[in-house]
RNA sequence: GGGGAUAUAGCUCAGCUGGAAGAGCACCUGCUUUGCAAGCAGGGGGUCGGCAGUUCGAGCCUGCCUAUCUCCA
């Protein structure tokens, strides 16, 4: 049976039996922000589980991509590791329980799926005899089949407070010897003859995290097979790489090779080629991109893994030039795939490029060490190449083979581990939630800007809930009907004003609470109380809101305008929206020239001037691609998205607030591009009344500046050049004669005199002098009166300067002991090399003792030195 | 979340124990040439990532930010 019918047939089965099908959601999950990624199939479901929002359906089903790496070493060289899975669900919300759940999987597989009941051997854990009971009620299966396993418990987290309960797995016999050894194994004893199928959980009790349970008041079911391995059953393989989901993307792999390089790591290679492959191009889809931290890390470790097992295979670009494999198997269930297929592939040859860097200037880190020559790269060396340069170790053994050098890999070793403490001693959890369930808010700010009348459900001061508030507080608000926009895609959050019987207050900011489809208000009260259950009134700030809405239509047309002249490479990165700018950041490998960005200016203008009429539709999200409307990443996977349409132009799905009509925006002001990263730019643009304020603040400043130099403002940049060439010519000018001058002072102030065998010229400056302009004079003083041999001392009132020529230095003299003899007596301090020194004094009243000093200090050295 | 590294001219990077900011390429001018990275001479271009501190003096030392790269979780 092929993987795609088996797909089906599980959720038009569980159709059949009253679940309703849901779509699978993203593999970033939406609501949960202590999950990196979508790791089981219930994921999606959890605030349903946890009752903090109603569920669609009593019975639910889905198909759900998942996505995990705490194998990630495993997968490849074993049959059944990846990363990248589906899994297959029936969900019971407090609907059905354990006899309904274990009956409904038997039924699928033994009969829809006709697999002989005596390869299956359930286990239950020894505590739960419900479900013992109902197992040995099912004719087909022999009381000997079943096993006990201590393990069949499951828990959000290990202790963690929370639903758990005991739960019934499903276990495939292969009938290959066991490599336990033992005859009459069971699946306790977790050999290879044993494949995990089904893993039926039972969610009965609710712990508290002190070892206290309690029976949930309904009960409910959560099972998750993965498609990968039924697969493998159902096509009779023993591995999930020999099924129709993987077969033809690792074909198509090896049909690219150009020669195997390593003959025995051949299968497994291929097998993490594919595997990863399948993860990178889910992940991108759903919005992750690659990136040094977080999600985007381990996508970007995920691609290096994977081209360093193309590399073995003898395999260029494997993950860019895969895709195409990708989507023959899985294009057909996950349409939206084909739909970024050249988005995908261009991340993915980026971050191969990318990688390619990375390894050449690791490579010359390499061929550096060579040249030392001691034969062996020092562990702390290789560590330093992978931990600071990113330089796999694989491959500095490989190069280091290819020299005839060694690696230490022991050390390497010492090094790693280090470095896992340091990074276990720096973690801590996050601090959990004391918020109780909240009512969804219903937000009408779409269609109005003001709700009359509307009750208080919820109050939250410093993070602790509240019965009341009292100005002059500042607290969260929640309450049942909000035209307040809370901020989400880039937008940001509304403000405006609450008023009630008694008091009223000003809404700072407006976001979406966490793990709930509630809007909470930042609201500072100005005066009176408010309590919960209070009747409010909500006013958003007109003009602030307007400003919003046409900086993000706004977004909409230059997005538009981006992907016509520049084509697909344009991918919407982020953006912010907010009253007095908007910021749009979007994928292109270079940056736009002031040409291009004119351009990009006219045609959104133009954009606007057609005054295209705004229409908002509300579709299934299928719906929604088929019109062509621009997708976003990361978007909700809900029944109904919003369509925001200009005049058929531009169609994105977006969830913000807009103009009626593009000539509502005004004139659009591009502001500045820039590069934000690794092949993402930056264009930050004014609209509205922010580009009346821009273009008024940039004449007045042209206005004002071309009246300063009496001249009409188109001649500025060429006036401007001419007076920057004549200032050039004056500051040359300014020099020479500055230099003249010091030289003439020099000449006739400078005294020269012979202390010991040496010339010793100085010069006394009454003036402050800064150090940049000493050094010449000293310079010139050295040349002329110490005949470039003896010794030079120029002083201003604070600073100072010695210069000792070879000779004096023969002579035993040092500028830094002059120096020192001189600060001394001049109250500074000072330094410098053997040749050249400075330093400071306390002004020009010391110079006479200074002068003393310098002189008992040049007997003294060539005293010393003649002895 | 915790480490390591980097940030200097438009680009690629030097810069020693703290003591007058450099090279190559690119650019401009002139000359010489006009066959594949042309040559010669001259020239312009720098808040040394930002902010504090230590110091007579900081590109260099210390602390805190920011950005990028990278490893661990």
């Amino acid at each position: 049976m092929e993987s795609s019918r088996i797909r089906e047939t599980f959720l038009s089965y569980f159709e059949g039996l009253g679940h309703r099908r849901l779509p699978s959601a993203p593999l970033i999950p939406q609501d949960d922000p202590t999950l990196m990624f979508t790791v089981a199939g219930m994921v999606p479901l959890k605030s349903y589980f946890l009752g903090l929002r109603a569920a669609p359906a009593p019975r639910v089903t889905t198909c759900q991509k998942c996505f995990r790496t705490n194998d990630i070493e495993e997968v490849g060289y074993t049959p059944r590791h990846d990363t990248f899975f589906e899994m297959l669900g029936n969900f019971s919300l407090g609907d059905y329980f354990k006899d309904d759940a274990i009956h409904f999987a038997w039924e699928l597989l033994t009969g829809r799926f006709g697999l002989p009941p005596e390869r299956m051997w359930p286990s239950i854990h020894p505590g739960d005899a419900e479900a013992k009971a109902i197992w040995e009620d099912i004719p087909s299966v022999r009381k000997n089949q079943i096993s006990m396993m201590e393990d069949n418990f499951w828990e959000m987290g290990a202790g963690l407070p929370g639903p758990c309960g005991y739960d019934s797995e499903i276990h495939w016999d292969l009938g290959i010897p066991c490599s336990c050894g033992a005859k009459d194994c069971t699946p306790a004893c977790g050999g290879s003859r044993w494949i995990e199928l089904w893993n039926l959980v039972f969610m009965q009790f609710e712990q508290d995290g002190k070892g206290g349970r309690t029976p949930l008041p309904r009960p409910s079911i959560d099972t998750g097979m993965g498609l990968e391995r039924i697969t493998c059953v159902l096509q009779d393989k023993l591995s999930i790489f020999e099924t129709d989901l993987f077969k033809p993307i690792i074909d198509h792999i090896l049909a690219s090779s150009t020669g195997v390089r390593e003959e025995h790591a051949e299968v497994a290679s291929a097998n993490v080629c594919a595997d990863h492959l399948r993860a990178c191009v889910f992940l991108i889809s759903d919005g992750v991109l690659p990136g040094n931290e977080g999600r985007g890390y381990v996508l970007r470790r995920l691609i290096r893994r994977a081209e360093l097992h193309a590399r073995r295979l003898g395999v260029e670009h494997v993950l860019s030039e895969g895709v195409d494999a990708v989507l023959d198997v899985m294009g057909s269930a996950y349409p939206d795939l084909r739909e970024r297929k050249a988005t995908i592939g261009t991340i993915l040859e980026q971050e191969e490029s990318h990688f390619a860097a990375t390894l050449e200037s690791g490579t010359d880190r390499l061929t550096d060490i060579f040249t030392t020559g001691s034969g062996t790269v020092s562990g702390e060396d290789a560590f330093k190449l992978y931990d600071t340069y990113g330089f796999p170790v694989d491959l500095t053994v490989e190069i280091a083979r290819e020299h005839g050098w060694t690696v230490d890999l022991d050390a390497f070793q010492v090094h790693m581990e280090e470095q896992r403490k340091r990074s276990a001693a720096g973690r801590h959890m996050a601090l959990t939630q004391e918020r109780p369930a909240l009512e969804p808010t219903t937000f009408v700010g779409y269609d109005t800007l003001e709700v009359g009348e509307t009750r208080v459900v919820y109050l939250e001061q410093d993070g602790h809930p509240a019965t009341e508030l009292r100005a002059p507080d500042t607290g969260m608000l929640v309450v049942e009907t909000t035209p307040m926009y809370a901020e989400s895609g880039g937008q940001v959050g509304d403000t405006g004003t609450v008023r009630w019987n008694g008091g009223e207050g000003h809404v700072e900011d407006t976001v979406h609470l966490p793990a709930s489809d509630a809007i909470g208000h930042t609201l500072h009260l100005a005066s009176g109380t408010l309590r919960v259950g209070d009747s409010v009134s909500l006013h958003v700030d007109q003009e602030r809101r307007m400003q919003i809405a046409r900086h993000h239509s706004a977004t909409h047309l230059l997005h538009k305008t981006l992907r016509e002249l520049f084509g697909d490479t344009v991918v919407q990165r982020g953006s912010y929206v907010g009253p007095d700018y908007t910021t749009f950041d979007f994928s292109f490998p270079r940056g736009l020239t002031d040409e291009e960005l004119l351009q990009v200016e006219s045609r959104m203008n133009a954009a606007i001037r057609d005054n295209l009429e705004r229409s908002v539709d509300l579709l299934p999200i299928d719906a929604a691609r088929s019109t062509g409307a621009m997708a976003l990443f990361g978007e909700k996977y809900g029944d109904i998205v919003r369509v925001v349409d200009f005049g058929g132009w531009a169609r994105e799905l977006c969830g913000g607030t807009h103009v009626h009509l593009s000539g509502d925006i005004g004139a659009a002001m591009i502001v500045n591009e820039s590069s934000i990263g690794q092949g993402i730019r930056r264009i930050e643009m004014v609209v509205g009344s922010a580009s009346v304020g821009r273009w008024q603040e940039l004449m007045r400043t042209t206005h004002s500046s071309s009246q300063l130099l009496r001249i009409r403002w188109q001649e500025l940049p060429d006036r401007i050049a001419q007076l920057q060439d004549h200032v050039r010519e004056l500051e040359k000018l300014s020099q020479q004669l500055e230099r003249q001058r010091q030289a003439d002072h020099a000449s006739r102030n400078s005294v020269i005199e012979v202390v010991g065998s040496l010339p010793f010229a100085h010069l006394m400056i009454d003036e402050e002098i800064e150090m940049k302009s000493l050094v010449p004079v000293v310079d010139e003083l050295f040349q002329t009166g110490a005949k470039g041999e003896g010794v030079a001392l120029v002083a201003g009132a604070t600073t100072c300067t010695v210069k000792c020529g070879t000779r004096a230095r023969e002579a035993g003299c040092d500028a830094r002991t002059l120096m020192a003899a001189l600060v001394q007596a001049g109250g500074g301090r000072g330094g410098g090399k053997p040749e050249f020194a400075q330093g400071s004094i306390a002004g020009a009243s010391v110079h006479k003792d200074v002068l003393q000093a310098i002189r008992t200090a040049l007997e003294a050295a060539q005293g010393a030195a003649s002895q």
